[in-house]
RNA sequence: CGCGGAGUGGAGCAGUUUGGUAGCUCGUCGGGCUCAUAACCCGAAGGUCGUAGGUUCAAGUCCUGCCUCCGCAA
């Protein structure tokens, strides 16, 4: 299959990895424009870009698509299909209709449900045991397209949404495959979404990081590992900000915030507690709990507390 | 030059203001206690204090350059 790739960060790396893999001809990689990023401000190409370069795969990253010149270069390219996996750009109705066997996307969530931007880490704030990759046909809508095919993955009770991402991405890349070669065969059969189950997820920002001690264990947990490894949750420690990287359920209760127990560091929530087990005071390295601990040179639990 | 924090035995920290003998909580190793232990007791090893230079009788501590790590902002 002759095909235009379309994607920009990690996600969307395995997906092109196993299309190239499989022998498809792929005929360019769109990606957005490179972008400053890190503490000085380097100017860092997408992964995705990366990727297309060690094949010698022309790589395009135009400011936008809504212009003639894109529609003109992909008809020049001239795929049978067009894959959209995380690329960040809305294409516009020109694009969508030009390749012969459409145009294919693959978002991480089992659809309808998590329509938008952020699917995996809200599958997991959410606290939810199942998610999944849904390939789909693109329509003028955002991820509202005719499905295709879905994998489901269970969620683990104390998995991250970096790990859940990483295996999702795994399980996009499988099923683009299986879903190219069903086109090449036209075998594939579309299925409308049912709108009225529909739910739409917008961008993290850093204002969902501040962990709310008042709220169930379940939920503190949920918060941590959804939001890992970014932008990440955050408390407060006697004024200082502390970064939370891993927790556990625990036993015990108490006024939330306050400290159970030092060693393991167990925290009380509004039901329930928790155990930290990693984290990273401002300015600081991440560090175990017990690490955290030993540096703060207490020796009764009463003497912090979590905010 | 976007703002800021930090580099001290294996880990986390104190000590730097007011230069003067390397300290704390853990870990490791050896021994002891115990039915037993992540508990307790005794003992030991392990550090050119990130790096280069400067000031000084004397620098972890004061001054300057450089390297590295991290938080925020993007």
């Amino acid at each position: 299959m002759r095909i235009v790739f379309m994607g920009t960060p990690d996600f969307a790396v395995p997906c092109l990895d196993a299309l190239i893999k499989d022998g498809n001809e792929i005929a360019g990689v769109f990606t957005q424009p490179d972008k400053p990023k890190g503490r000085r401000a380097v100017l860092t190409p997408p992964p995705v870009k990366e990727r297309a370069l060690q094949d010698n795969i022309r790589v395009y990253q135009p400011a936008t698509l809504k212009n003639g010149e894109a529609f003109a270069l992909l008809q020049e390219l001239a795929p049978e299909m067009i894959v959209v996996v995380a690329y960040g750009k809305i294409l516009p109705k020109e694009i969508l209709d030009l390749p012969e066997k459409g145009c294919i996307n693959v978002h991480a969530s089992l659809l309808p449900e998590y329509r938008g931007a952020a699917p995996i880490q809200q599958a997991v704030l959410d606290g939810k045991k199942v998610t999944g990759v849904t390939a789909m046909y693109m329509d003028v809508g955002l991820d509202t397209g005719d499905m295709l095919m879905k994998t489901e993955l269970d969620i683990g009770e104390n998995e991250t949404a970096e790990e859940l991402h990483d295996r999702l991405s795994q399980a996009g890349a499988e099923l683009i495959v299986k879903v190219v070669h069903a086109a090449e065969k036209g075998e594939l059969q579309r299925e409308k979404q049912d709108e009225s189950k529909a739910s739409y997820v917008g961008m993290l920002t850093k204002e969902m990081s501040k962990i709310d001690f008042s709220e169930t264990a379940q939920q503190v947990h949920n918060k941590v590992r959804g939001l890992y490894s970014w932008p990440g949750a955050s408390a407060a420690v006697s004024g200082k900000k502390v970064k939370i990287h891993s927790t556990r359920l625990a036993k015990g209760s108490g006024t939330p915030g306050q400290v159970l127990s030092l060693k393991p560091l167990i925290v009380a929530c509004g039901e329930g507690a928790v155990e930290i087990k990693e984290l990273q005071p401002e300015g600081k390295k991440r560090m175990d709990a017990s690490s955290f601990i030993n540096g703060l040179h207490i020796s009764s639990p009463d003497e912090i507390v979590f905010s």
